[in-house]
Parts: structure tokens; C-alpha cells; sequence
DNA sequence: ATAAATTTATTGTTTTACGATAAAAGTTCA
DNA sequence: TGAACTTTTATCGTAAAACAATAAATTTAT
């Protein structure tokens, strides 16, 4: 599973959903889908836009959890 | 500019493109546009398969490379 | 409570992934 | 030199998804 991690960014830069969306020029609302890990895929252009106005890497947005198909428990 | 690294991967993993291709799922002749920088998106899903394939993190395969509009000049 | 910010939900358009196939180009090796 | 193999390029087609726009619902803060 690929994890969005906008969120920490959008903290550790101190920047809003809203004001982020208006930097990308993006409606709050669609960017809120990439937020919330509804959406299924990324356009390198967006990607990009988020890595200059966030000033990191798509490390720093894109995480992959390994799925941990056993049992899970503690 | 975002850039798709699925040569250094492939190199350290002692893959091959026609390998990982059959390994994705998808042919060589598409797997080589990804690979070649020649995509304009990915979607989550194939970005999780080659993330689960190469073990590696998203970090691996993608790179921001700012932009230099300056001069460029050493 | 109420104002502001965020998320959800829809509908519509445009773009792109990815499939499939054929051809071109580049490698390897005898 | 040339056969065998791998990779890339080029098209066409279909299904999927980005992203726009708007309105409504929800959450958070004051």
C-alpha cells in the first residue's frame, strides 16, 4: 500500500490544506482526495508542484507499507 | 522535475527490464516508458507492485529534481 | 452557537495508464 | 558479420483517474 503523508509536511511547513491547494492551484477539495488517500494515482506534475512549494522529496510524500498479509497480532 | 530511477534499482536488485516487466504483470514495451521517463503519472497500485518487487521505498524510484532556471553556469 | 476550514459527494472533461502489437535500435556473442 | 536477444519507440484502443467546479456535510476552532 502507497500511504500519502501530506499531512506531516503541511505541519513541519506550517502551511494549510487551503493554502496549499491555493499554491498548487488546485480546489481545496481536490487536494483534500490526495490527502486523504482516496486518490489512486499521481501525476508527475502534481508530485513536482508539491515537492518545489514543500521544498522535499516524494519520500518525503510517498510511503510504501508493506502489506502484512499474517495474522497481524500482538 | 520528477524523476523516474528504475535503472538504479534494477542494477542493485540484478534485474532485468523484460524480468521485472513479467514480474509486474505488463509488457517490457510499457514498463520502458515508465522507465524512460517517459510517463506522465503512476498509479499507486503499479508503484506499490514495484516497491514489493524491488523491496525497496517510493524514495528509491522517484527524485525531485528542482528546477534551474538560473544560468546554470560553473 | 457560529464562523472557518476541511472533507465528502457529484457531474463533466481531458489526460493518462496500460494493453497489445509491430518495428526499430541496441547488445552480446560465436 | 550476422543471428539471437533485450530494450525502446511508435500506434491504436479501452478503461481509469486526475482535476475542475460546485454544493453539502462534517469537523475544528473561537
Amino acid at each position: 500500500m502507497i500511504r500519502v503523508n501530506l499531512d506531516v509536511m503541511l505541519a513541519k511547513r506550517r502551511l494549510s490544506s487551503g493554502e496549499l491547494a491555493e499554491r498548487l492551484g488546485i480546489t481545496p477539495a481536490n487536494l483534500s482526495i490526495l490527502k486523504t488517500n482516496k486518490g489512486k494515482a499521481i501525476r508527475f506534475s502534481t508530485l513536482d508542484a508539491l515537492c518545489r512549494i514543500l521544498e522535499c522529496q516524494p519520500a518525503d510524500i510517498l510511503e510504501y507499507v508493506p502489506d502484512t498479509t499474517e495474522s497481524e497480532a500482538v
